[in-house]
RNA sequence: GCGGAUGUAGCUCAAUGGAUAGAGUAUCUGACUACGAAUCAGAAGGUUGCAGGUUCGAGUCCUGCCAUCCGCACCA
């Protein structure tokens, strides 16, 4: 609707510089926009504006003539001249109509975009370290990352979801140490632990679980070949325990990528990736020895300063490995990357981004950096688990939640906002609760189309929406369709297609959430005022129509944020 | 000290450089004898942290302050 408005006022002005009313060298962009007061219209442009200096006229006389020229069409209903030159323009009934018309008959293709098509994205989200659970902002950047792949999708890019393990480094040494230790202690050693150790009492349990299953037969073994045999052993069972969590927030990934491959030689004696990565930097020019160690001159590419990669002592570091690594991703075919980061990460986007770049990848690395959470219970701001009295995991948010509330929630802000997330209000079932608001008008719905049907034409379909497919006739008359509510349901059913491409463009899903709300508000008006089962026979099949594909913008605006779209509650 | 983010209604947050800055919530007042009241309608609520600047127009862009949060390793 939006190109067919835009043609329509770039028309105008065409004829109109034909015709010599206006003097314009060229034909400037219309440029339309949704005007936030509903009240002017459905459209508005600024042309008037932005081209009465070249043309040398006031901005409402500009207006005047291109107004002249399209008012009349069949799609358009009104055209005003609001303000200093504004050109306010307001769809007929019957144009929103045809849209209602292209929202149902898409289904859940509706608001697809060709913006990605043909092109291959990875994003890399959640990477937590596989040495013990999740914290609730792994969850955030888990609803976020995989709504993030689903509208990208949407807009027809081919998407990849992957996960960084970080199964190489000292992290992975202290953890081995950690259960080790409480292993010997199972074995009735007394150990004195290391204050860098972990602590938690996740980590006992491992201990525990390996104990059980083997035994004393580590406890007089030398220290390396037992923390070795612990490190796979307790690492493994993390990493299982890390998929099975975001399995039950209903993220799954496609690629889980071990760091160790990176510090491996390739077969038959090769080099390391890490070592490619540097060599790949060193051909480009980026490399410099100073002081014993290895630098990447990150300043180049606008990094505050220049990063050592291999050090004095012949250790590479982190970054190091995290350049093969996106070398790696990019090697792999990828037109783009884009990476979730927590917020303590910050400081590391500019030498990734100067990374990316010296590869020759400019401009094809995004980080999105996602604020953290903070977690409340009846507005009193909650640490601590009651249960094990350390920091509260996002597996027991997710268990006290559920999957729906808790995407949903993390999904509603902004990233650059931290979220604070009320474990009481996302689990109460009443309008306070957004998610419940949006579910709402969706059972609500598919109650209608089954009272509408009948309970024993209803019962013979699995779901509303093949019931709707037989029972709404897809040639409907929908000249019926007048009310302004009804005007106002099917405008903003006309606006998911933007909010959709927005939100893949911008990497900002939060928006749909927004919508969903708005959505689901003008239809209980709408329901409020208009009653769908009428005595008239065309109105009802027209309000019935409109009502379903209200129910599948809602299902496709819900599986974008991957939040069920219950038929009852 | 340097860098980044944030600052908008009592509270939580919106607003591709556009018009009278919008929602939700809390507060107050109303609406079920037909499709789900888990809903709807109405009232009230603002010097967009402060001061300059850019332009037809600034919550939005630029400069300088103030406040809050987060980073600032030859750690990972």
């Amino acid at each position: 609707m939006r190109d067919a408005i835009s043609a329509l006022v770039t028309a105008a002005l065409v004829a109109a510089v034909q015709a010599d009313e206006l003097p314009l060298a060229e034909i400037p962009d219309p440029a339309l926009e949704r005007p936030r007061d509903p009240a002017h219209g459905d459209w508005a442009t600024s042309v008037a504006l932005r081209s009465a200096k070249s043309a040398g006229m006031n901005p409402r006389a500009v207006a005047e003539i291109i107004s002249a020229r399209i008012a009349g069409h069949a799609d358009v209903d009104a055209v005003e001249i609001a303000g200093p030159g504004f050109i306010n323009i307001r769809l007929s009934a019957a144009a929103l109509q045809r849209v209602l018309r292209e929202a149902r008959d898409a289904g859940l293709d509706f608001g697809r975009s060709a913006a990605g098509v043909g092109k291959r994205v990875q994003v890399e989200f959640v990477s937590a370290n596989p040495v013990g659970p999740m914290h609730v902002g792994h969850g955030r950047w888990a609803a976020l990352g995989d709504s993030m792949v689903r509208v990208l999708a949407h807009a027809g890019w081919s998407v990849e979801r992957e996960f960084y393990v970080n199964d190489a480094g000292v992290q992975m040494e202290i953890f081995a140490k950690s259960v080790a230790a409480r292993y010997l202690e199972l074995c009735g050693r007394t150990v004195t632990f290391e204050p860098e150790w972990y602590q938690g009492s996740y980590i006992a349990e491992i201990a525990r679980e390996i104990h059980s299953a083997e035994g004393d037969v580590w406890m007089d073994r030398p220290a390396a070949p037992r923390e070795s045999h612990f490190k796979e052993t307790a690492y493994v069972a993390v990493l299982e325990h890390l998929k099975h969590v975001l399995h039950e927030m209903g993220v799954d990934f496609d690629v889980w990528f071990s760091e160790r491959t990176l510090h491996e030689p390739t077969v038959g004696g090769g080099s390391t990736a890490i070592v490619r990565g540097i060599d790949a930097l060193r051909t480009a020019g980026y490399i410099y020895d100073l002081d014993g160690a290895v630098w990447f001159r990150s300043t180049d590419f606008g990094d505050d300063k220049d990063r050592v990669l291999v050090k004095a002592d012949g250790d590479y570091t982190y970054f190091a490995a995290d350049i093969a690594y996106h070398k790696n991703k990019f090697d792999r075919g990828f037109d783009r990357v884009i990476n979730i980061w927590g917020a303590d990460h910050h400081g590391y986007v500019a030498r990734m981004k100067a990374a990316a770049a010296a590869l020759g990848h400019e401009g094809q690395l995004d980080v999105v950096i996602g604020q953290l959470v903070n977690l409340f219970r009846n507005g009193e701001a909650v640490r601590m688990s009651k249960r094990t009295g350390e920091m509260v995991t996002f597996e027991e948010l997710l268990d006290e939640v559920g999957a729906d509330a808790a995407r949903y929630w993390f999904l509603r802000r902004n990233t650059d906002q931290p979220v604070d997330f009320d474990i009481e209000l996302a689990r109460t079932q009443s309008a306070d609760n957004p998610v419940f608001y949006v579910q709402y008008a969706h059972a609500r719905i598919c109650s209608i189309l089954r009272k509408a049907a009948g309970d024993e034409v209803a019962a013979r379909y699995a779901t509303a929406a093949a019931l709707s497919a037989e029972f709404v006739p897809g040639d409907a008359d929908l000249t019926p369709l007048t009310e302004p509510v009804e005007l106002a349901l099917m405008r903003k059913l006309s606006e998911f297609p933007e909010v959709a491409e927005g939100a893949a463009t911008d990497l900002a899903p939060y928006r749909l959430t927004r919508y969903a709300e708005d959505l689901a508000a003008v239809f209980h008006q709408f329901y409020t005022v208009c009653r769908v089962m009428t005595d008239d026979p065309a109105l009802t099949t027209a309000r019935l129509y409109a009502v379903d594909a209200t129910r599948s913008v809602l299902e496709t605006v819900l599986a974008l944020l991957g939040v069920s779209a219950p038929e009852r509650m």
